[in-house]
DNA sequence: ACGCTCCCGCTGTAACTCCC
DNA sequence: GGGAGTTACAGCGGGAGCGT
């Protein structure tokens, strides 16, 4: 009925012969789109895929879900069972992320590496991966606890060289928290090693409840593409008072 | 429509390290 | 020693997928 509503129809989204496994991209396009915009339930897409043995998948941007080197599906099988569900993912993650950069658990920890260990090429992949490629910080808490390893994050004590942003920075909330602070002296340090500043980012006068769009895109992709911490967005939001959204939300 | 599970991102506090 | 700064961690909530 919805495609009808549209002024479509079946045969003009899917390929006549189009069977099990296909999938059809008209067809992805408008189920995906009539549950975004057009209130047809979730499950709709799980529907027909199970009507007519299609594929489709969600639009939302989705990575690899499970590893495929048979050396990483083992050690995922191999966890201890007390690893809790949310490491066991952090350490899913990594093994796909592994993949995607062309290496193994093997080439980067040394056989025989038992609790108490701190495979450098691991934590630096590890490290690697946590800052410029988007994985979470507990992916490193997840390997230690799941394998006994002591791996340490990098440390770096950068300050901006702006004086703009050293003004920022002085003029913080007095309320605002340690926490907080350091994640807005790191996005300032970010900024300027991607040749911008704060002022270039933000309208003058943007006061309370303000959502700079600029900003809010170099906050999120911080986050998202160079290791920025996730607090970062609120961190700002709070000693600001703006009101920046997450990529998630704004798919939402 | 609803329940369940899996997976993941977001937030804020705890616990740590660094440096004067 | 203590303040400033950083990282680890836990908890929460929500989307997706699947079944009922």
């Amino acid at each position: 009925m919805h495609l009808e509503e549209q002024g479509q129809s079946w045969s003009q989204l899917v390929v006549a012969g189009s069977g099990e496994g296909a999938r059809p991209a008209a067809l992805e396009q408008a189920v995906n789109e009539g549950i975004r915009h057009h209130g047809l339930p979730p499950s709709t897409r799980a529907a027909i895929n199970q009507a007519f043995g299609f594929r489709l998948q969600s639009d939302i941007k989705r990575v690899r879900l499970m590893p495929d080197l048979q050396e990483h599906k083992d050690l995922l099988k191999d966890l201890p069972e007390e690893l809790g569900q949310e490491y066991h993912s952090r350490l899913n993650r990594f093994l796909v992320h592994l993949e995607e950069q062309g290496q193994s658990w093997s080439q980067l920890v040394p056989a025989g590496s038992g609790a108490g260990a701190r495979p450098t090429a691991l934590e630096q992949a590890v490290s690697e991966g946590i800052r410029h490629h988007g994985l979470q910080t507990s992916t490193r808490a997840a390997i230690n606890q799941a394998f006994g390893f002591r791996l340490q994050g990098e440390r770096v004590r950068l300050a901006p060289d702006l004086q703009e942003h050293k003004d920022l920075l002085k003029d913080l909330p007095e309320e605002l928290t340690q926490v907080y602070r350091s994640c807005v002296n790191r996005f300032l340090v970010h900024l300027e090693e991607q040749g911008q500043s704060w002022s270039q980012l933000v309208p003058t006068g943007s006061g309370a409840g303000a959502r700079p769009a600029a900003l809010e895109q170099a906050v999120n992709e911080g986050i998202r593409h160079h290791g920025l911490q996730t607090n970062t967005r609120a961190a700002i939001n709070r000693a600001f008072g703006f009101d920046l959204q997450s990529e998630a939300e704004m798919r939402g």
